[in-house]
DNA sequence: GGAATGCTCGCAAACGTTTGCGATATCAAT
DNA sequence: ATTGATATCGCAAACGTTTGCGAGCATTCC
């Protein structure tokens, strides 16, 4: 039942174990036929070399540890999957750690990440609190942020251009004739929600429109968060003719509270969307929306996290990839009512 | 930047670092002074222990690999989501890998994790020639299968009663007076869509219908393979008045065929899925279905991992849960029209 | 022929823990 | 005072690797 070992190997082919050692890693130091007497050897009994051990002497582990909020989550899975597919490929494994959006949980799995002796950390944080919370751990191995992107974080971080993502999708809107839109589902303890807001007030200043929010205290963007939220907006009459949703979950959200009340999207509302989820192609759903890279964020990620892994002296660097608005059917054209100013 | 260890604390409490180990393991065998001086030093010294050193002597790491196909599918991440959060209850963290629904690479990562050392491991396996291709592999390390349930396996797994819900389905749709009812997208590699077939052609046999098939040559079930055997299968008129889907994202599939080609759910056609992923309950789906626990499967999962890692002469279990019926949106009454037996 | 070089390979330390065993000290009991 | 028991702690081995160093040997060069 035990495992055999490199000792095993050594005392049937008769060398010491250094040897049996340098025929696996390749080492030039051997000779060509002991080598392969070896290699033979270890295939007949079964060998396989234990990570563990080499983890010991060789001071790294070839392991990545990711922490997301919850990893069912259409977002978050997604990255997770071309992110271990990019790791593995890198000669990584992923251990997968959910912080379920509990600052203090979130501590907890770090540390027990850097006891686990990770090569580095693929952080997708909590809130827009996640750096001060875990700055004492951070030093102890390399960590890259994503998607919630700190402003001048002192630490690597891949995200989109939050900031040109609502601003593009704004400036949709107005093309469409969109005169009111309402900015939903801000979040306070988000970064990422904060840009996304300046991007959307910054181009309604542009077009001189009056931004408007309807702010979430929810700790997290889901369907449900954003459903209850609507459900309260929609109480009382809407004079926005169109929805800027801070993200697909919460647009989700808005399109079942518009059923329950029986406003039509987009003939009634427009409404778009961020972050472009596998779930938002559906023809059911069809939701127009500001689209995040998101193979090319993972990949990117554990690119700049090897990097960093590679040369421990090498600073951080921001890469902040361009978002890309996706034309779907949940945007209508509005005639332009006269106001009064017109 | 080189981590203090436990002989470093050693070293400034001027005792020898196997008392320090014992002071951290909660041993009897020490003082209770000098416990508290030691923890004392350690909290001031920043010190967290080891685990790959631990491992190495414990010959136990406390990481369970998981495999499944793609976590990006809300089946599976939802899985995943269950599976961490009790894993690390149990203070066991999780190794994640992919397999892409290939047979080598799922070879590949599961004789990885055992290199790894993991204590166990959680498999959704590829297709039903995944146990065959693991064997090997399998007798090193306390392994239990997850949905897809393979008859007769000499190994633990926890599903799903496969068969009791396809016919609970049928029986639902037989309920509503549909006589016709198509299954859709069955499988030929899995042991799973044969169960579910199973379940569905006994129930027609019981009510004296004909079974029939769309069969899929996909070797997986995505909501765009979906799609695209439902486009086949529109080109010409359909008899049945229902279609059994074999899993969620195939009906996802089907509805975005049917969206196409203008026959609308349920009032032309009634849908029933199997899963129950969360995107089935958006009201804009609202897709009636089929119900797997998937967080009492994820936590049986670990709990049955955990005993088998506990005790290694256990012999295997199988669990077999029930599944339900969540009445939604796609499955409509229709009035029985006059057939020529009848 | 001697030295220098290059190629193989073995020796042993090291990585940071846990733990069985033995040593010492303390204390109560006889 | 001697013994025995008990509590506390140190010594050192062990887990399975990698790797610097040196030994042995053959080859080559002057």
């Amino acid at each position: 039942m035990k495992n055999v070992t490199i000792k095993d190997i050594a005392k049937v082919a008769g060398i010491s174990y250094a040897t049996v050692s340098r025929a696996l890693s390749g080492s030039s130091e051997i000779g060509e036929e002991t080598r392969e007497r070896v290699l033979r050897i270890c295939r007949e009994m079964g060998y396989t070399t234990n990570y563990v051990a080499r983890s010991m002497v060789m001071r790294r582990t070839k392991i990545i540890g990711l922490i997301v909020a919850n990893i069912d989550n259409p977002f978050m899975s997604e990255l997770a999957y071309h992110i271990e597919i990019r790791a593995r490929e890198q000669g990584y494994n992923l251990m997968l750690c959910n912080s379920s959006h509990d600052l203090e949980l979130e501590r907890q799995v770090f540390s027990l990440l850097v006891g686990r002796q990770v090569d580095g950390i693929i952080l997708v944080p909590a809130n827009s609190e996640s750096y001060e919370n875990l700055k004492p751990y951070i030093s102890k191995v390399p960590t890259v942020f994503m998607s919630e992107n700190l402003r001048d974080l002192p630490e690597s971080y891949i995200s989109v251009d939050n900031y040109r993502g609502t601003r593009m999708g704004t400036e949709y809107l107005y093309a469409l004739g969109h005169r009111e839109i309402l900015y939903f589902g801000r979040r306070k303890n988000s970064v990422t929600h904060q840009l996304r807001a300046e991007g959307y007030v910054d181009a309604c200043r542009e077009f001189s429109m009056e931004p408007s929010f309807c702010n979430s205290g929810f700790s997290s963007s889901s369907i449900q968060t954003g459903c209850q939220l609507a459900r309260h907006l929609f109480q009382k009459p809407l004079r926005q003719t169109a929805i800027f949703a801070a993200t697909d979950s919460l647009a989700l959200g808005v399109m079942e509270a518009a059923e329950e009340v029986g406003i039509r999207i987009p003939e009634d509302l427009s409404l778009l969307g961020f972050d472009n989820i596998m779930y938002s192609d559906l023809p059911k759903i069809n939701l127009t929306t500001i689209e995040q890279p998101k193979k090319t964020m993972a990949s990117m990620a554990v690119d700049v996290l090897l990097e960093k892994i590679g040369d421990a002296s090498a600073g951080y660097s921001h890469r902040i990839l361009t978002p890309s608005l996706i034309e779907r059917g949940t945007c209508r054209r509005v005639g332009l009512q006269a106001k009064p100013n017109e």
